[in-house]
RNA sequence: CGCGGGGUGGAGCAGCGGCAGCUCGCGUGGCUCAUAACCACGAGGUCAGAGGUUCGAGUCCUCUCCCCGCAACCA
């Protein structure tokens, strides 16, 4: 049984932006599921380091771009650690390995790739091409350089995806390949209902010498994306690797919205070109508002992953962004909701509930727990969230049970039966309860906040009650460091 | 008529044909094992608007208004 998991790699122009780290998050949270259900997982993460951008900035920063890239792959690794995400494959399209293997992949796409001329308007000033809205806008003269759009002609490589309209239709109806949530199937059912036409994937080498040269043609470099997409099948040592062998297809590729179009249509197109198995499903995603507003620079609402997690830790972190941030539509950040989540929830009542529990266990029964009752518990709801990427809903009914808890430890009252000679057995039977279910809980939880749940199981595991050094969750000290906003 | 999402108590959301629900916040009460935590009860909504289908409509259909996002080879 494998399980592969892949996110899309985020450009290597600067610190990674959150949009990202949620990425990660999704596909990290679905590897321990998956590790814990059995699964041998592999969840590939990595950066995408070719195209103009990264060769403007590397020539404003004075070096090489090759050099300049390593200065900014350490970053996205960082971000990865912040939030204890554990990839096991990390893709790298400037290493041989990728760039040998993108070269085979074009190659092996055969006659859907030919050479052809690209017309467009072009300024001279820019060193761009413009799109037709854009020079229409502008009524034919560039704002910036003052000078008229020229048509200009230039030869570039083209991938035949029109030819592809009908097997990707096909593919996605069918569910063979399948994109969720619903609503984004349609999206992108329709895109290509309306018809995909054919696309440049390459650009002349003097316009943009950092890439991947063209396989027998070292005019052309490869276009960014082309290219950045083949990195979940190069990441695995295609063609011969034994990591490609075992965990190919990819089970599930998670995106953001922006990425719809590249991963749904040309992506599973160039697969197919390939003669590669396509992909067996995406998730996307949405997007993060701060205070409901498109996060920007300008605006300067930019929150960064880092300073969430400086302050509360990785696990709340990962609780917000995987709970109160719908898996499927866009989502909002806030302080003031971060923070009652974090008292509230994590503090309040998960938190509480196990010092509650350990409490009177280490006062009633000086600390031993004694048997377990062997209750069934039911995580359904849990398993059916997860299998359709709802992580809000799974962690809502993960918070049935926290709350559940809590209720039962209110109507047992085992502060009474404590008092009365005659319930000791009552008491032991209730708190074992209380014990099993906060296991149970730990379990479910563990995919979602690894550190929490390990600390919980921790506590109550050897059978006897071993406290836990500090708080979970501690709420004064956070008060304390953090004065109002 | 480019494509998609959304408009439900103060806030954030669920419900998608059968008594309007959840969390936060607010009010009242209970409890004392616990991180000034926990539990119960209550107030608060003409479900954006208009028309239609139906025994019955946030829920289906039509139209309108208002938000948001995506796309238009330029990853």
């Amino acid at each position: 049984m494998k399980y592969y998991v892949t996110t899309s790699i985020p450009y290597a122009s600067g610190n990674p932006h959150i949009g990202n780290v949620i990425d990660w998050l999704y596909a990290d949270t679905i590897a321990r599921y998956k590790k814990q259900q059995g699964f041998e997982v592999a969840y590939s993460a990595g950066s995408d380091e070719h195209g103009s951008k990264i060769y403007e900035k590397a020539q404003e920063a004075g070096i090489p771009p090759e050099q300049f890239i390593e200065t900014v792959v350490p970053l996205i690794v960082a971000g990865h650690k912040l939030i204890n995400s554990e990839y096991t494959h990390f893709a790298r399209t400037n290493s041989k390995q990728h760039i040998a293997a993108a070269q085979k992949l074009w190659k092996q796409m055969g006659d859907d790739i030919y050479k052809s001329k690209y017309v467009g308007w072009y300024c001279v000033g820019c060193e761009e091409f413009k799109t037709e809205t854009e020079v229409k806008e502008n009524n034919g003269v560039c704002p910036l350089h003052n000078k008229p759009y020229e048509r200009l002609e230039e030869e570039n490589y083209f991938f035949k995806l029109s030819s592809y309209n009908q097997r990707l239709l096909q593919l996605i109806e069918s569910g063979d390949f399948e994109v969720l949530p619903e609503f984004r199937k349609t999206e992108i059912l329709n895109v290509i209902k309306t018809g995909l036409t054919d696309i440049s994937v390459s650009r002349p080498k003097k316009k943009l010498p950092w890439g991947i040269p063209v396989p027998g043609d070292n005019t052309q470099v490869m276009y960014v994306w082309l290219e950045a997409l083949m990195n979940y099948i190069t990441v695995l040592d295609y063609p011969d690797g034994a990591d490609f062998k075992k965990f190919w297809p990819t089970d599930l590729q998670i995106v953001g919205k922006d990425n719809l179009r590249f991963h749904a249509a040309i992506y599973p197109a160039m697969l197919m070109s390939a003669g590669l198995p396509v992909l067996k499903r995406l998730f996307v995603h949405g997007h993060l508002t701060v205070n409901g507003q498109k996060m920007s620079k300008t605006i300067g609402n930019v929150v960064t992953a880092k300073e969430v997690v400086d302050k509360y830790g990785a696990d709340a972190f990962r609780y917000y962004f995987l709970r109160h941030v719908s898996s499927y539509e866009d989502g909002d950040f806030s302080w003031p909701t971060f923070e009652a989540a974090y008292n509230n929830e994590l503090a309040n009542e998960l938190g509480n509930a196990v010092q509650r529990t350990a409490a009177m266990i280490q006062r009633y029964l000086g600390g031993q727990i004694g048997q377990l009752s062997g209750a069934e518990h039911d995580t359904g709801a849990v398993e059916q969230a997860l299998a359709e990427c709802r992580f809000d809903r799974a962690l809502d009914s993960i918070w049935d049970k926290v709350r559940g808890l809590n209720q039962y430890i209110d109507e047992e009252k085992p502060w009474e039966l404590a008092k009365k000679e005659n319930e000791k057995e009552h008491l032991q039977e209730v708190l074992a309860t209380q014990v099993s279910d906060l296991l149970q809980i730990a379990h479910l939880l563990t995919p979602f906040l690894p550190d929490t749940a390990a600390k919980i199981a921790a506590v109550f595991e050897a059978g006897t009650v071993k406290p836990i050094e500090g708080t979970l969750f501690p709420k004064d000290e956070v008060a304390k460091s953090t004065p109002a906003k």
